[in-house]
DNA sequence: ATAATCTTTGCAATCGAGTTGCACTAAAAG
DNA sequence: CTTTTAGTGCAACTCGATTGCAAAGATTAT
């Protein structure tokens, strides 16, 4: 597991006192957060800039965003090696019962068949229903 | 393909005014709709009456939404026999270009093999890239 | 080291999709 | 016809997301 000062590093975003309690965050937690979660985890990190942190994280890669239904956009580090492309495809899991909502790295994502012509950019894939602890 | 009277019939669903334009709207367009899109295309109805049209019929199975990023829910109707269920499920596509969102009713969708335990419910899932249209 | 320049941050204001309260109208039931 | 229930239109409001701007911090040039 890399540290955030690496993956930044890497990413080549210059380390601020902000993304790193973000990034440092967002390592710590298996699951997605939306941008309250960390406004309300960082208490004393003004939301503007938590956003501004993430827009820049996205934009280099460093996340991802997930679109979980849920009325809020939830990020979550991208694996190690990720590029964002058609290849770092995979589900995403949204407990309707806890709400939590995380990658679903290991299950593997199946060729689609698009129709003639088509071309596969990116994908929101989100799978909704009850998480191993809640189907119970 | 049915007429919006037959869908409101067999879903049990009182015709009215709106529902009747609304439906009929959203069945003359292969592209799943907005609430801005309908309430532009439908200039003499009110917005929260479509809006509380089109849950009563997402209640009610008529048609289903999609949220593929774009920061607005997208309606499109169901197809027939649907029941909303994991078996009803497909894929959405949503071109980067022209902004279309649709269902890709014939695109199979493979058996997702979640982790042990976990219950699937729902689930939404949008591919994104060119369309046949934009890619050339 | 100091000044000039660029970047990041915090705060307040704003945006916009979605949602709700309420009065009015239309439809259904009695 | 009268009473009751359901649907509609309008305005107000909620809340997540986004932006303008000035202060603070970091980088580069003199
Ligand atoms: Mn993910
Ligand atoms: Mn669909
Ligand atoms: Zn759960
Ligand atoms: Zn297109």
């Amino acid at each position: 597991m890399q540290t955030e000062e690496e993956i930044l590093k890497i990413k080549k975003v210059k380390n601020t006192a902000v993304r790193t309690v973000v990034l440092r965050h967002l390592l710590s937690l298996e699951k997605a957060q939306s941008l309250k979660d960390i406004e309300n985890a960082l208490a004393y990190t003004d939301r503007s800039s938590i956003f501004r942190t993430l827009k820049t994280f996205e934009e280099n890669k460093i996340i991802h965003s997930i679109e979980d239904g849920s009325g809020m956009t939830k990020y979550a580090v991208c694996a190690e090696g990720c590029n964002c492309d058609p290849k770092d495809l995979h589900y995403h899991f949204y407990c309707t019962n806890c709400d939590k909502t995380f990658c679903l790295f290991d299950v593997p994502i199946p060729k689609i068949q698009l129709p003639e012509n088509f071309k596969l950019q990116q994908a929101n894939m989100v799978v909704k229903g009850l998480c191993d602890n809640c189907n119970k």
